[in-house]
RNA sequence: GCGCUCGUAGCUCAGUUGGAUAGAGUGUUUGGCUACGAACCAAAAGGUCAGGGGUUCGAAUCCCUUCGAGCGCACCA
């Protein structure tokens, strides 16, 4: 919002000068102790006009300063060596567009022309499986990009995206036979051991591992036995899941899976049969999806397999015919490890080439592997991957431990906390890289974490929620430099939010509202209010805090973050 | 072997997509609770942005190269 200002100020200023440019790009400062935002274009404008960028940025500027409404936007506008223009803003200015944030829902953030639906696949759980460290982070991230599509005004379709129909389904039968396990006593501590051990088995032995491929298939084909076992299965797990979803505040619109793609397999085979793109080699059926342009030969998309089975690739793109025809949606997002990029590539590509959808419908939002200290994947002492459970249980014994007011907090404050502290300092992760997962760090609560927001907030709360002010319209002062701080940060909002959209990346925000609970701790720990004898001051900067406040609140929502009622 | 991603403070990470003096947290050293909450605030120290070359007014960012790390490379998901 205040960089748009600027740049038209800017743009029709220029053109005042004959200038014809349509962008001049205003950016943040880098330099806060000179200016609040710059402007770098005279650099670019030389190269074009063939003169230098100090004639063009001293002509704007000068330009600028003689604005008969200048002073509607700035305090200082001037023009620095070799070529910056830099632009420091007027109290009246920056007080207007707060209010203007205050006032409108979302801050004030434009409403989108043509609110389109957007489907998001993650979590994508596999049945069967345990749920470890790795399925927070697609949860995690998952649902907060969901949350952030919405909040922009886009209609959103979460789909959890289940692995319910593949190999490791044949993998866990085989194990519940081999083992003679009564099939109502399964339970979720069953599957958990059985799917390593047969997954290991499997590796070992050649014979093992087609008897389960076998099974795979026929449970495909509608083995009546084998599916009453997936039915167990697929119960036992979703329960399991279904609870570690709940815990972290996670939803889906759809629960759908591999298996419910299924039905749409014939159809989907008969638009690829149709555009010619099915081949057979090595007995296998597949679809090359390689180009001319391909630094490496991208391998073809494995569509049947030679024993008759479907595999992954072609489910993924059954659910694509059958999400275009429901949604129409305009994206299909999908939030998995970077390690299936190749995957994703192939999908995309043959999608595109059978015609379900242009391939800029589809956009794989990789995240990074969560490793351990040691840099490997994240393992316990004796190899497999800890269980989310386990997790939550250490970060809410830590968090107890750390203070002696904390044993009497209730159990849903707890887990508010516990849930604050691992979704802050992963989402506070660039989303694309790798990260390495340290209990300590992730259960640390001092510093830039989850509680530091959680505990600003309800710091400024105290302090507000006993003081009524009249429906208050903020005055035209700024009283100090953690004042302004705090008010300029707020306006940061829109950049930060534009960011976190554009590029699918939850961390803008996380970032932006740590910087935001920093200057308002400068801000209230510099600045008390309580005793104020002048009213308008005490109004303003109460009205400060609750934009501030109402500020951390949302931000924190988009985190998939709540607010306990005491910490 | 080929491809992708990456290498920034002791440690964990940012760096607004090419801008000015590379920033946070943590750790270390120091100061601040009879103030609306010390899970806080204030300050100091800490850097050859892996090495080398190039592109240009300007490079942590783009290109080339060397070294190092992780991941992927058709019938797993």
């Amino acid at each position: 919002m205040v960089v748009e200002e600027l740049e038209k100020i800017l743009v029709q200023v220029s053109k005042e000068c004959g200038i014809q440019t349509e962008t001049m790009r205003v950016i943040l400062s880098n330099r806060p102790d000179l200016c609040d935002y710059q402007c770098d274009e005279a650099f670019k404008l030389a190269k074009l006009m063939h003169q230098s960028p100090m004639e063009i940025g001293e002509k704007i500027t000068s330009k600028v300063n003689e604005l008969e409404n200048f002073h509607d936007y700035f305090e200082k506008v001037e023009f620095v060596k070799p070529g910056f223009i830099n632009m420091t803003l007027s109290a009246t200015f920056i007080n207007h567009v707060l209010q203007n944030m205050n006032d409108n829902p979302r801050f004030g953030l434009s409403p989108l022309e043509n609110a389109s639906t957007i489907v998001l696949d993650y979590g994508g759980p596999n049945v069967a499986k345990p749920l470890h460290v790795g399925h927070m982070r697609t949860a995690i991230v998952g649902e907060s990009i969901k949350r952030i599509l919405a909040y922009a005004g886009y209609h959103t379709v979460a789909d959890v995206h289940l692995g319910d129909y593949g190999l490791q389904i044949g993998e866990v039968i085989y194990g519940i036979q081999k083992e003679n396990l009564p099939l109502d006593k399964v339970t979720i501590a069953d599957l958990d051991r059985i799917y390593p051990a047969m997954s290991a088995l499997c590796k070992e032995s050649e014979e093992i591992k087609e008897k389960c491929a076998q099974i795979t298939k026929d449970l495909q084909d509608g083995n009546e036995e084998y599916h009453k076992m997936w039915e167990k299965i697929y119960e036992v797990s979703c329960e399991d899941i279904k609870g570690i979803y709940r815990f972290l505040d996670v939803s889906f619109d759809l629960w759908l899976g591999e298996s419910d793609a299924y039905p749409f397999i014939p159809e989907l085979e008969h638009i690829f049969q149709e555009k010619n793109l099915l081949q057979k080699s090595e007995g296998a059926t597949i679809v090359n999806v390689s180009k001319d342009t391909d630094k490496k030969e991208i391998p073809p998309l494995v569509f049947q397999k030679s024993n008759g089975a479907y595999l992954y690739a072609t489910t993924d793109l059954a659910t694509i015919l059958d999400r275009m025809n429901r949604f129409h949606p305009e994206k299909i997002l999908y939030v998995t490890d970077n390690r299936q990029s190749l995957h994703f590539e192939q999908v995309f590509r043959a999608a595109d080439l059978a015609g379900l959808a242009p391939y800029s419908t589809f956009e794989h939002l990789e995240y990074g592997t969560v490793n351990g200290t040691d840099g490997k994947p994240y393992k316990t002492r004796n190899g497999d991957s800890p269980k989310l459970q386990s997790l939550f249980d250490q970060a809410r014994e830590i968090l107890i431990s750390k203070k002696d007011s904390n044993a009497n907090m209730s159990d849903e404050d707890i887990d508010i906390i516990v849930n604050a502290i691992l979704k802050f300092a992963d989402l506070s992760n660039n989303r694309e890289r790798d990260y390495i997962f340290d209990i300590s760090k992730f259960s640390d609560v001092v510093g830039k974490t989850g509680p530091y927001i959680l505990y600003t907030y309800l710091r400024i709360d105290k302090i507000i929620k006993d003081i009524h002010i009249p429906t208050h319209k903020l005055s035209n002062c700024i009283y100090n430099n953690y004042d302004r701080n705090l008010r300029l940060k707020l306006l940061e909002f829109s950049i930060a939010f534009q960011n976190a959209l554009t590029y699918r990346m939850p961390s803008y925000i996380a970032d932006y509202v740590y910087e935001l609970c920093v200057l308002a701790n400068a801000f209230y720990q510099n600045n008390h209010i309580l005793g104020l004898e002048d009213i308008t001051k005490k109004n303003d900067w109460v009205y400060l805090l609750m934009l501030t406040n109402k500020m951390i609140k949302e931000m924190l929502s988009l985190l998939v973050i709540k607010i306990p009622t005491v910490m």
